[in-house]
RNA sequence: GGCGGUAUAGCUCAGUUGGUUAGAGCAGCGGAAUCAUAAUCCGCGUGUCCGGGGUUCAAGUCCCUGUACCGCCA
C-alpha cells in the first residue's frame, strides 16, 4: 500500500468554473483519487479555493458585499457544485483559512532568513478616487500607438502593443472611470527564482516520464531570454494575506499582502492542515504528508492543472519549498492539459460562453458529464466540446453499451429465472475465453489508470462493457435456454456477476452509475478484480437481485437542440 | 514581433526509442440475432499521414523550409 498525495489546481472565487476548468483539473485528480483509493492505497485529495486579488475584490464591490462575505458565500457555492459532480475531496479548503494565513507567511520568513527575498521600490499608479493601487489590467486609456481608447494598462487590445501603464494617455481607472491617477512610490517584495534557476532546471531534467506539456513550459520560463526573472509576491491590498516575516512584523512592508500566486499553491499545505483541524487531528497528522522528516518520505505526490497553471508549480511554487531549506515534500508528477474549446471558440468566463458547472448538472446527471470530459480530456492537445459529439458519445457509450447492457441481463433472468442468480449449469471454454479477454483487458485499464492516461483508460474501460456484450451475443442464453436451460443459467449467473465487476472497474468514472448497479445487484462487495474468475463468482446461485431503472436515458434530438440553443448565448 | 503547441479516414482522435499491406470509436453500407433503452453482434476504409526539400537501406515518426489554426508573452 502507497501513499498518495493529490492535488488539483484550485479555482479562483470570483464565480463558478466551466467545465473546460473542470476537465483540466478537477476531475482527472478525482479519477486519479477514487482509483487509487479502490486499489487500496492510502489517498489525500486537496483542493481549495482561491480567494486572494483583486478580482475578488471587485466582484465583491459589484456584488456589494464584504469581500470576506462574498468568498465565503462563493466557496460554499463552488462546494456544492463540486459534491454535486461528486469530486471526492478528502478537504475542500480556502486559501483565506488561517492556516494558509500563518504557513505563507512562514515560507516568507524563510525564503528572507536564506537569501532568497529581495525589497525592490518600484512606480505604480494610484487612484485617489478608488483609495487604491491599481494593477496594469485596471487602467485604461487611450493607446499611443493606434489611437484605440479602451487600451489596458498592459496591452493594447487592439493592436496588440505591450504597454506600460504611464505610456496610455488620458489614463483613468477602470474599476470608478476617475482620472484623478498620480505615481506613487511603492516598496514589494520579491522572490528571487533566478537565484534558483540552476536546481529547478537540474529537478525538472531528473524527471522521468513527465508530460511533455509539462517539461516544454517549464524549460521555457527557465530558458527564455534572460532566463528565470524574479517575480513580486507583495501587493498593496486589503484582501490577502498580510506581508509577515514568520510570526514578525515586515518593518516597511505595512499595509501590504502578499501576492495570490505566492499564497494560492502554499494552500495545498495548508488545506492539508485544515483536514487536519476539521477531522480533530493535530499536526502530525498532515505533517506525514508534508514533511519528509516527518514521515512523507514515502508519500508519492501528483499534481493536477491546465496549462496555464503549470509555470507556477514547475517553478515558482518548488522555488518557495526549495528556498525554504526545509525538507518539505516536492511534487512527484505533473499532469497538465490543454484546453477545452466549446463549439468552434473557447469557453470563456467573462463573456459567459460554453456550459458552466451548476447549469451542466441542472440538465443532466454528473455521470454524463464526467465520462465525456474524461473520454475527451484534452491531454495532448485542445479538444472540442460540441454538443453533438457529446450526444453521440453518451447515448453509445452510456445508454447503449453499458445501460443496455444490464438491462437485457436483468430482465431476461426475472423473465427466465426470477430476480435471483440462477443455480446449475457450468462455465465451458466461452466462459474461460470471456475471462481470459477480461483479464488481459482489466491489466491494461490498470496500467492506463496507474500512468494516468485518461483517454486510453476510457477506451479499455469501454471495451471491458463491449466483451460483455459480445460474450452475450455468442452465448445467446435466449437460445440456450431453449434446448439447455442449466447452460442458460450458468451464462445468465455470470452475466450478473458481470455487473457488479463492470460497477466496480466503472467507479472511478461514473460512480453513480456504479453505486446503482452494486446497489440493484444486491452487494455491498465492491473488491477489485485481481482474479477474474473469483470476482465473477461473488454472487451465487440464490442471491437475490433487482432490475434497476434505466441507468442511462438517452439524450434525445430535441434536448440537444434545445440546449444548443441555450448556451450558444452568453449567460446571464 | 518572440516563444510554444497542433495539423493523420466524413467527425473525434491513437500512432511507443524511425522498420511488416497507417489504426480505434462514431457516422455510413451490408448481414445475423431478437434477451434488451430500435439496444446488441459480425463484415466492409484506394486516407497526396498540411505543402516542399533533405538525412536514411527504411519517415506519419528525425532535420530544414513554407502554409494554416491555437495559445502564451510574467
Amino acid at each position: 500500500m502507497a501513499r498518495i498525495l493529490i492535488t488539483s489546481a484550485i479555482p479562483y472565487i470570483n464565480g463558478i468554473k466551466h467545465l473546460g476548468n473542470l476537465v483540466g483539473s478537477q476531475l482527472p485528480a478525482d479519477l486519479y483519487a477514487r482509483y487509487m483509493r479502490q486499489r487500496g492505497h492510502e489517498v489525500m485529495f486537496i483542493c481549495a479555493t482561491d480567494e486572494h486579488g483583486t478580482p475578488a475584490e471587485l466582484a465583491a464591490t459589484k456584488a456589494g458585499k464584504p469581500v470576506e462575505e462574498f468568498c465565503a458565500e462563493m466557496h460554499a457555492v463552488q462546494s456544492e457544485i463540486a459534491d454535486g459532480f461528486r469530486l471526492s475531496f478528502d478537504h475542500f479548503g480556502r486559501s483565506s483559512s488561517v492556516q494558509n494565513h500563518s504557513l505563507t507567511q512562514y515560507f516568507a520568513g524563510k525564503l528572507a532568513d536564506n537569501g532568497f527575498i529581495q525589497e525592490i521600490s518600484e512606480k505604480q499608479v494610484y487612484s485617489n478616487a478608488d483609495g487604491r493601487f491599481l494593477p496594469d489590467r485596471y487602467i485604461e486609456g487611450t493607446c499611443p500607438n493606434c489611437g484605440y481608447d479602451k487600451a489596458r494598462g498592459d496591452q493594447c487590445e487592439n493592436c496588440t502593443k505591450q504597454l506600460d501603464p504611464t505610456d496610455l494617455i488620458d489614463p483613468r481607472s477602470a474599476v470608478s472611470g476617475s482620472t484623478d491617477l498620480e505615481v506613487r512610490e511603492t516598496k514589494h517584495l520579491y522572490l528571487r527564482q533566478s537565484q534558483l534557476k540552476d536546481r529547478l532546471d537540474d529537478w525538472i531534467n531528473s524527471q522521468e516520464g513527465w508530460p511533455v506539456l509539462t517539461t516544454s513550459i517549464a524549460k521555457k520560463w527557465l530558458h527564455d531570454g534572460d532566463g528565470l526573472r524574479d517575480r513580486g509576491i507583495t501587493r498593496d491590498l486589503n484582501w490577502g494575506v498580510p506581508v509577515k516575516r514568520g510570526t514578525d512584523e515586515w518593518p516597511g512592508m505595512e499595509g501590504k499582502v502578499f501576492y495570490v500566486w505566492f499564497d494560492a499553491p502554499i494552500e495545498y499545505i495548508a488545506g492539508t492542515a485544515e483536514w487536519a483541524e476539521a477531522k480533530g487531528l493535530d499536526d502530525t497528522a498532515w505533517r506525514r504528508w508534508w514533511r519528509t522528516d516527518e514521515g512523507a518520505d514515502d508519500v508519492r505526490y501528483v499534481q493536477f492543472m491546465g496549462k496555464d497553471n503549470v509555470p507556477f508549480h514547475t517553478l515558482s511554487f518548488p522555488a518557495t519549498i526549495m528556498g525554504s531549506g526545509e525538507p518539505w515534500k516536492l511534487v512527484d508528477y505533473i499532469k497538465s492539459f490543454n484546453y477545452l474549446n466549446y463549439d468552434g471558440g473557447q469557453f470563456s468566463t467573462s463573456q459567459g460562453r460554453g456550459v458552466f458547472m451548476d447549469q451542466a448538472l441542472s440538465i443532466l446527471p454528473a455521470d454524463y458529464w464526467r465520462w465525456w470530459l474524461l473520454s475527451h480530456a484534452p491531454e495532448n492537445s485542445d479538444a472540442e466540446f460540441t454538443w453533438e459529439n457529446f450526444q453521440s458519445s453518451v447515448n453509445k457509450d452510456l445508454a447503449d453499451v453499458l445501460g443496455n447492457l444490464v438491462s437485457r441481463v436483468t430482465k431476461f433472468c426475472r423473465s427466465k429465472f426470477g430476480e435471483v442468480v440462477p443455480e446449475g449449469g457450468a462455465w465451458a471454454e466461452r466462459e474461460a475465453a470471456l475471462i481470459a479477454t477480461l483479464t488481459a483487458k482489466t491489466r491494461a485499464y490498470e496500467g492506463f489508470m496507474d500512468a494516468m492516461e485518461v483517454r486510453k483508460a476510457a477506451a479499455e474501460l469501454r471495451s471491458i462493457w463491449v466483451a460483455g456484450n459480445e460474450y452475450l451475443q455468442e452465448a445467446a442464453p435466449w437460445s440456450a435456454f431453449k434446448t439447455d436451460p442449466e447452460l442458460a443459467a450458468a451464462q445468465i449467473r455470470l452475466a450478473l456477476n458481470l455487473i457488479r465487476v463492470y460497477a466496480v472497474l466503472s467507479r472511478p468514472f461514473i460512480p453513480d452509475a456504479s453505486a446503482a448497479m452494486l446497489a440493484a445487484m444486491g452487494t455491498e462487495d465492491d473488491s477489485w478484480p485481481d482474479d477474474m474468475t473469483a470476482a465473477l463468482s461473488v454472487l451465487p446461485a440464490g442471491h437475490a437481485f433487482a432490475v434497476p431503472e434505466v441507468l442511462f436515458a438517452k439524450i434525445t434530438d430535441e434536448q440537444r437542440e434545445e440546449w444548443q440553443e441555450r448556451f450558444s448565448g452568453t449567460r446571464d
